[in-house]
DNA sequence: AAAAAAG
């Protein structure tokens, strides 16, 4: 309960009160007082309300039962005769009330993730209505039980998101007719309109194209099922292959040939192999399946080819030095790619790259004086045109790898032209958290106003309307969430047809189910053609999907000699019995410095950052249950350094870039390598240290184990109890000379 | 389980 900040023993202590105190008749006032004045000011109707409640659940308890009905009504609050309630029922009430309390939060929370925001603001309404529903939330805990039930409540969890949201929302003027108007239109088309019919309107070959590999998505849904055939060897797949009649329609006959015989074979074992040393020890991370899907879609790529709008990539694929590039195997769940080694980039400024003077300027002012490696590799790719996907780790300057020569391209395409009111954007970039998008807009933003371009947020969790007033004006970038920009989309306030370069940030993640679907609807909005820019930390085969429908021949790079070794992180896992963990974890993030805490659970991350708080170490939680204004404030908390702890979800795990973390404890184990990865990669950024410690139970050694080899990560596991020096020591707090004197 | 849309 980030916003309350008595101490748990606060509130108890002042419901204690009345039990013993003589001023009954100020109860009910003090109670509602405590809950609805702190929520949003006291309301009297409300605290009738509760009040009433009040009387009626303690009425059986109470003993002065021939004077209940005169209690029961509002009108009857002040009368109390002393002789109607003695010390003990109000004892046992306020145990109830207590337990009303968090149970009518914990439902709270649960129904305002649901429909969180947008009412609150309208009107008087929502407020009667939860008026009305609250007393029936206290009732709740003498028939049923929380679901919580813990030694810590989670009590408070659910207090912060009352009232502190409601004045947030602003409300945008209302448009009687013109979302009104749209949406009936797009209503009726919605259903079936997935996108075909614009896109024939639209014309181009490539819309037909894109239309049939729709129709074959299955095939990624059916992957699974293809997977044990694939795993053998290359040959089964090609006779899949020509067994398909789809895939035969569509002239894979023609293709396929060329780029699965020739080029994909040759270029797969003979040449790169030599040279991707690295690719022996990654595979073994691999499951053997999936290269099949990857195959079976190149076809296309000889289509778009030919129907590419893009002289650009035309001339790409038609320089036979694209052919050599040792970038388009994407065979493995790791991706195979060029890497780049960090010494051969010595030297090397981002002028060189091809960058203009003033974004080489701005990126100075940004701090990147010079290019770190995986910007130097991708940047020319991408400044060329080419599609390109680049892995990079954690906290090596990915943004900038692709936000800068987007710029660049963006403004060589709009070079002559007036940029004109109204215009639709030229580059889109899509992140899976809003955080992420706002931070990417903040390194992004810079640079694209040093060359008189302008960028602007899509996300949820805010009102549209600035965003829509953003886009009618006309902006250059835009940079956000799926889900806003789909329904953005959708309502016809954001036009992608000349959307010329699409980057996926955290590629992979994007390509999860649930993600992707979203993300590949967007990318069809984009113009034909479009360049398309996958990064992350952990790119891999998860981006197959994508790659297959969007990507013509991409560069793929990754650094050379980014292991553990390299890495400035320190990674240690800590076997401990379960019921220490609380006090152990309220141990390590008691200590100076940055600490982020993963949990698995919103629940459980609001718990502990309550936890935290109540042990006297400012703590803040971060996680989809808040509103978008707490999760930006509260983030900012961590940044600017109000507080130290910060309890997130994976919300929180990936991209988020905090100076200086130097200790990410992870209370739940991840359950993904991928996912541990990018945790700790929220300390150690940009070459600093940090450490990464992991809470985990004997009896999840074993996974545990697992997951750190697929992770390529040696870390220690250590035995730990309460007291233990060891926790001393990670947290940092080691014992001084001093200490050790006194 | 979490994330991503709600005038």
């Amino acid at each position: 309960m980030p916003k309350n900040k008595k101490p748990r023993g606060g509130r108890p202590a002042a419901n204690f009160e009345p039990r013993y105190g003589a001023k009954k008749t100020s109860f009910h006032d003090r109670h509602a007082g405590a809950r609805d004045g702190a929520r949003d000011g006291a309301r009297p109707e409300r605290g009738a309300f509760r009040a009433d409640a009040g009387e009626r659940r303690s009425a059986p308890a109470a003993g002065g039962y021939d004077r209940r009905p005169g209690s029961r009504s509002a009108g009857h609050r002040g009368y109390r005769p002393a002789e109607a309630e003695s010390g003990a029922p109000k004892q046992r009430w306020n145990a109830q009330e207590r337990a009303g309390r968090d149970e009518a939060r914990s439902i709270r929370n649960r129904a305002e993730s649901g429909r969180r925001e947008a009412p609150h603001h309208r009107d008087e309404r929502p407020r009667f209505d939860e008026r009305s529903e609250r007393p029936r939330f206290n009732d709740r805990p003498t028939t049923g039980r929380r679901f919580d039930e813990r030694s810590r409540p989670s009590t408070g969890s659910g207090a912060p998101y009352r009232g502190a949201e409601r004045p947030r929302f602003e409300r945008d003027g209302q448009r009687p007719t013109g979302p009104g108007t749209y949406r009936d239109d797009r209503g009726g088309q919605r259903p079936q309109r997935d996108d075909r019919p614009q896109r024939d309107d639209r014309g181009f070959g490539d819309r037909a194209n894109r239309a049939g590999d729709r129709t074959e998505r299955p095939r990624f849904n059916d992957r699974g099922a293809d997977r044990p055939r694939f795993d053998r060897d290359e040959r089964p797949r090609r006779d899949d292959r020509s067994e398909r009649p789809q895939r035969n329609d569509r002239g894979a006959a023609e293709r396929p040939e060329r780029s699965y015989d020739a080029d994909r074979a040759r270029r797969a074992f003979d040449r790169d192999r030599a040279q991707r040393s690295i690719e022996g020890g990654r595979d073994e991370r691999s499951r053997p399946s999936t290269g099949g899907a990857y195959r079976t879609d190149r076809p296309r790529r000889d289509d778009r080819t030919a129907r590419d709008t893009r002289p650009s990539r035309n001339d790409w694929s038609a320089k036979p030095k694209a052919a050599f590039e040792p970038t388009d195997d994407v065979v493995h769940e790791r991706l195979e790619a060029k890497s780049v080694a960090a010494v051969e980039v010595d030297g090397v400024s981002f002028g060189d790259l091809g960058l203009g003077s003033n974004i080489v300027e701005t990126l100075a002012n940004l701090g990147a004086a010079s290019p770190f490696a995986i910007q130097a590799a991708s940047i020319p790719a991408v400044l060329a045109g080419r599609d390109v996907l680049a892995r990079g780790r954690t906290g090596s300057g990915k943004t900038i790898a692709f936000g800068a020569p987007l710029v660049e391209n963006v403004l060589k395409s709009q070079a002559g032209k007036r940029r004109e009111f109204g215009r639709s954007p030229r580059a889109i970039i899509l992140a899976p958290t809003r955080e992420l998008a706002l931070q990417i807009d903040r390194t992004i933003q810079p640079i694209a106003r040093s060359v008189g371009l302008f960028t602007t947020q899509i996300y949820g969790g805010v009102p549209q309307g600035r965003q829509v007033g953003a886009l009618k004006k006309g902006v250059d970038i835009v940079i956000g969430t799926p889900g806003r920009v789909e329904d953005l989309i959708n309502q016809g306030k954001l036009d992608l047809s000349d959307c010329r370069i699409a980057v996926l940030d955290e590629a992979d993640h994007m390509c999860e189910l649930g993600f992707v679907e979203p993300v590949q609807r967007i990318l069809r909005h984009t113009a034909d053609g479009s360049q398309k820019l996958l990064f992350s930390a952990t790119l891999d085969r998860e981006v197959a999907a994508l790659v297959d429908e969007f990507l013509v021949d991409p560069a793929v790079y990754e650094v050379a000699g980014e292991d553990q070794e390299s890495s400035t992180i320190e990674h240690r896992v800590l076997v401990i019995e379960h019921r220490d963990k609380a006090d152990i974890l309220t141990s390590l993030v008691d200590r100076q410095g940055k600490t982020l805490v993963f949990a698995r659970t919103r629940a459980y991350a609001d718990m502990l950052a309550e936890q935290f708080d109540d042990a006297g170490i400012p703590a803040v939680s971060l996680h989809g249950d808040l509103n978008q204004a707490k999760r930006t404030r509260n983030l900012e908390r961590l940044t600017s350094g109000r507080v130290n702890v910060l309890v997130a979800t994976d919300v929180a795990a990936r991209g988020i870039h905090v100076d200086d973390i130097d200790l990410v404890v992870q209370a739940d184990a991840p359950d993904e390598y991928k996912t541990y990865l990018h945790r700790s990669g929220r300390t150690g950024r940009a070459g600093r240290s940090g450490r990464v410690v992991t809470l985990i139970t004997r009896q999840r050694q074993r996974r545990m184990t697992e997951l750190l080899q697929r992770a390529e990560i040696d870390a220690p596991f250590e035995n730990a109890r309460l007291d233990d020096d060891l926790i001393e020591e990670i947290a940092g707090r080691v014992p001084t000379a001093a200490d050790l004197t006194s």
